[in-house]
DNA sequence: ACGGAATGGTTGGATTACCAACAGAAAGGG
DNA sequence: CCCTTTCTGTTGGTAATCCAACCATTCCGT
């Protein structure tokens, strides 16, 4: 574990952690580190789960089957990324998901029991991680909340519309960047990259909003034309 | 306080908090209870935020304005539910929604540092408490990501598809109830009711599925035609 | 500077969703 | 039981998206 532990300290789940501590908690934790070999399986879909894992090296992709045996890829995991926190954390058990090891792959296994329980020796990192635990599952939550608020929205104009106000509040701007290029914007909102194209054309075109390339300005109300 | 322990104890937040530790929790924590006229204002969009609400009477709007004020309802949060936490516990602290009285109401408000805080006395519900916090973030977690998984889907077709394929899943079986109407499912799928209601016509009809009211069932692989 | 790859904008035809309106079926109340 | 309300399915016209294809521009390594 020794060689992991500059990338693993600076991982949200063990942010703050030292390198005495980082030791002394996996003991504590008794967390353990298993290989898997390119194209193995570290979970499949209804497995019940108890472990949070994080991944050290190598690659995973969650993935998904239909009922009928149809796959599709949900997320890709590389190092230092937790999979299977919500799951464990939330009490249902059951992974929705498929693990498997893209490449061979170490991951990190941490028994949830034992992060919430305190231990005998009332290790100091324990609280530390606990907060991080909750930190990083309070931010996804915020950054699906947000994502929803936009795809929720029907059209594609609407759903531009609704992620660059978004931007603007956050920046307390009417100029800002956004991180995406068209491609990536399209797949973030789900709608298609021309189509995406097109509406900013026209909202160009009618005043509504001025951009170049990932620089974007809005100038007036859509809503009240 | 104490007539609402009845209600609060059921909530998730309190579960498995007894009746003695209530309110010697409430007491270590510096729980406050605050109220709100009809129409007032509990945060401004933007308000930094350190304390997690809980709503004991009343009725609340989560409320979010665009950049030219129009203003759309969010959620609205009744009795026991909680607001804010996603903020609080991610560290964000400035809260993206205003949220409103919509009846004269109390709110408990529960400062988060002192939740994750062990107090000088080792209170049994501390860790309790944290438990189900993690719980929740974790659950609301899960829900939102498999809402997520159908409404990207492209079609109203594919968003029908995969939210039953998906229950069938959870079900393990063929045949399963879903809990809402067709206007409630075409909401959560983010589509127009006619449409959605034509889209299970046809699949009826192709003999993909097969349903009565809430009842459905799928019959064989839409991908395979 | 050159060539190739990646990115962004445009267009036209096919598909799909949206909207409004209507009608039958089911549910609920008196 | 009847009446009203709610729920569900259907339809037709309109609007929007999707898809494929294409070109222009930019980016990047050689």
């Amino acid at each position: 574990m020794e060689k992991y532990f500059s990338q693993l300290s600076h991982s949200p789940l063990f942010a703050g952690i030292g390198h005495d501590d980082f030791n002394a908690m996996l003991n504590c934790l008794g967390a353990s580190l298993r290989s898997y070999p390119k194209g193995g399986t570290v979970y499949f879909e209804g497995d019940t789960v108890t472990e949070i894992g994080v991944v050290v090296s190598g690659r995973l992709h969650l993935v998904k089957d239909d009922v009928w045996g149809n796959t599709s890829i949900v997320t890709e995991i590389s190092p230092p990324d937790m999979f299977a926190e919500a799951v464990v954390c939330s009490g249902i058990g059951r992974i929705p998901v498929s693990v498997l090891a893209k490449e061979e792959s170490e991951i990190l296994f941490i028994d949830y029991k034992r992060v919430v329980t305190s231990c005998s020796s009332a290790c100091t990192f324990h609280a530390k991680l606990i907060r991080n635990m909750l930190r990083i599952l309070a931010q996804k939550n915020v950054l699906l909340s947000a994502k929803m608020e936009h795809i929720t929205k029907r059209t594609t104009k609407e759903k531009l519309l609704s992620y660059l106000t978004e931007q603007a509040r956050q920046e307390n701007n009417r100029r800002f960047d956004i991180p995406y290029n068209r491609q990536e914007l399209a797949d973030f909102l789900s709608v298609e990259r021309s189509a995406l194209s097109a509406e900013m054309s026209k909202l160009k075109a009618d005043g509504t909003i001025n951009y170049q390339k990932n620089h974007f300005e809005i100038l007036k109300n859509p809503y009240t034309e």
